[in-house]
DNA sequence: CCCCCCCC
């Protein structure tokens, strides 16, 4: 792809002879850069806008009247168009109780307006390779009919859909149709911007978790892929892919990835999704993406970058079941089929040492208690086997997992077993020391009835540092619903 | 003729 200019030197977009405002569902408030993409079949010198005698000289709709997008209406029969697609789908099926089939999607823009064209079946193998984002066609034939305002968030009353006869041809001198325009918002910026705002964004994609298959309420499976966007801001934020998109990306060479037309979601604190209607850009050529390169091949990737998007399901205020430990009495919990799960910031006032470890069988995945046979063997009744040796496990009154004591204790269960067994000062200091620390901890709470007897367990599932700033958002979203 | 924008 070509670039006329760059557009943050000018404040908007040159080369253009009229404006295109951005489409309503961005709503950019103040874009802090934008690009243009998709000039590359642009290569005349004379723009020309609506005049026959040029439509005449290179569309085959020598006969039609070139119009406006803005002009379109379902009561003409003749017309041609002269249009930039903005924004093209992936091809996507759909099978329900009227049939099956295929169908893509794409926006293109001129300097009258947009619209919305969906092609299926056998338009969608005649026209998807043809058309390309950022290029300019001629498109003729086509149906219109009143546009879908809860699924077409363009600015105009009618969408179009390709039929057998439909005319899509590339124009080879678009340089006076507006350009795609992408309103870059910088990723810290991302911070201040609603929940639901769709943005445009850019940044090296630091780290790309695999792919991976998830259910959807409605019980479709679709593959997915988190990537992991930094830019100059020193911010990071996950950006979700999906479907194709999600599996074919490539990330282990730290591409500048642009997404035009993301949403922003509040999950995990501040994080981005793509859309169907967003165009997910690998190492676009626009200036933004060249700068981006630079700036991290020469020491950006060395940067401590911040999420603004919490990477463990911990943390994060916006998720979590926040209870008091009362909350946990008060409210019955555990007292259900199924357990109960909360969180809570508490403070560990004592933690037992004296059972606190225990010797476990030393193969992989085992960790069942072994029997000390006192001849030198340790015998595991799991595995029914004797072992010479054995490893320390620790198990906390609270905890079930060997982890997650390690963590409140902030030392491995090998070097606790150690340090009981050679240094037993140094082992109680261990323990003084986790007293009366704060932390997050992630429990279930299950009503379990053991010899007759019922009581309420509460059983710490993780342990994790305090996210002051979650914890204290979450604190003030309680004062404010208590004001209600 | 789709019309789903998902999951933690």
């Amino acid at each position: 792809m070509e670039i006329l200019q760059s557009a943050e030197k000018t404040g908007g977009l040159i080369g253009n002879p009229t404006t295109y405002k951005e489409r309503s569902k961005s709503s950019p408030e103040e874009p802090t850069s934008a690009a243009q993409l998709g000039n590359s079949s642009d290569n005349s010198s004379s723009p020309s806008k609506f005049s026959p005698t040029k439509a005449s000289s290179s569309s085959p709709g020598a006969s039609s009247n070139m119009i406006p997008i803005a002009q379109l209406n379902p009561y003409q029969s003749k017309w041609t168009i002269r249009a930039r697609v903005m924004n093209k789908s992936s091809i996507r099926n759909w099978n329900n109780s009227r049939g099956e089939g295929k169908l893509f999607s794409f926006e293109i823009v001129d300097e009258s307006g947009e619209m919305k064209i969906t092609a299926f079946n056998k338009e969608v193998d005649k026209f998807f390779s043809l058309v390309e984002q950022g290029k300019v066609y001629y498109i003729s034939k086509a149906t219109l009919k009143v546009a879908n305002k809860q699924y077409n968030t363009l600015k105009h009353d009618y969408e179009m859909t390709l039929h057998a006869h439909s005319s899509i041809v590339p124009c080879a001198d678009g340089q006076d149709i507006p350009a795609v325009q992408c309103d870059f918002v910088p990723i810290a910026e991302l911070e201040n911007r609603d929940k639901d705002a769709i943005i445009d964004v850019i940044g090296v994609c630091k780290t790309a978790e695999d792919v991976s298959r998830i259910t959807t309420k409605s019980s479709r499976e679709v593959s997915k892929r988190t990537l992991h966007l930094i830019d100059t801001t020193g911010k990071m934020v996950a950006a979700t892919l999906w479907g194709e998109e999600a599996e074919k990306f490539e990330g282990s060479e730290q591409p500048v990835v642009a997404i035009k037309g993301a949403r922003l979601s509040d999950f995990g604190g501040r994080s981005l999704s793509a859309l169907f209607s967003s165009t997910v850009m690998v190492n676009p050529d626009i200036p933004e993406a060249f700068r981006l390169r630079a700036w991290y091949d020469q020491g950006g990737y060395a940067l401590a970058s911040q999420s603004l998007s919490e990477t463990k399901s911990g943390g994060s205020g916006m998720r979590m079941n926040w209870k008091t430990l009362s909350d946990v009495k008060n409210e019955n919990m555990g007292h259900g089929e199924k357990a109960d799960y909360f969180s809570c910031v508490a403070t560990l006032l004592y933690s037992r040492k004296d059972t606190c470890l225990y010797q476990a069988c030393p193969s992989v995945d085992c960790n069942k208690k072994v029997l000390d046979q006192h001849n030198g063997w340790f015998r595991c009744e799991k595995c029914n086997r004797e072992f010479p040796n054995f490893k320390y496990r620790l198990l906390l009154s609270v905890s079930p997992r060997n982890e997650t004591a390690e963590a409140l204790l902030g030392h491995s269960a090998e070097t606790l077993g150690q340090l009981r067994d050679t240094d037993e000062a140094a082992f109680d200091a261990v323990f003084q020391k986790a007293n009366f620390t704060t932390h997050i901890f992630k429990n279930r709470v299950k009503l379990e009835t053991y010899n007759d007897e019922s009581r309420v367990k509460v059983t710490v599932m993780e342990v994790q540092p305090v996210n002051h700033r979650e914890y204290s958002r979450m604190l003030l979203s309680n004062i404010h619903n208590l004001t209600q």
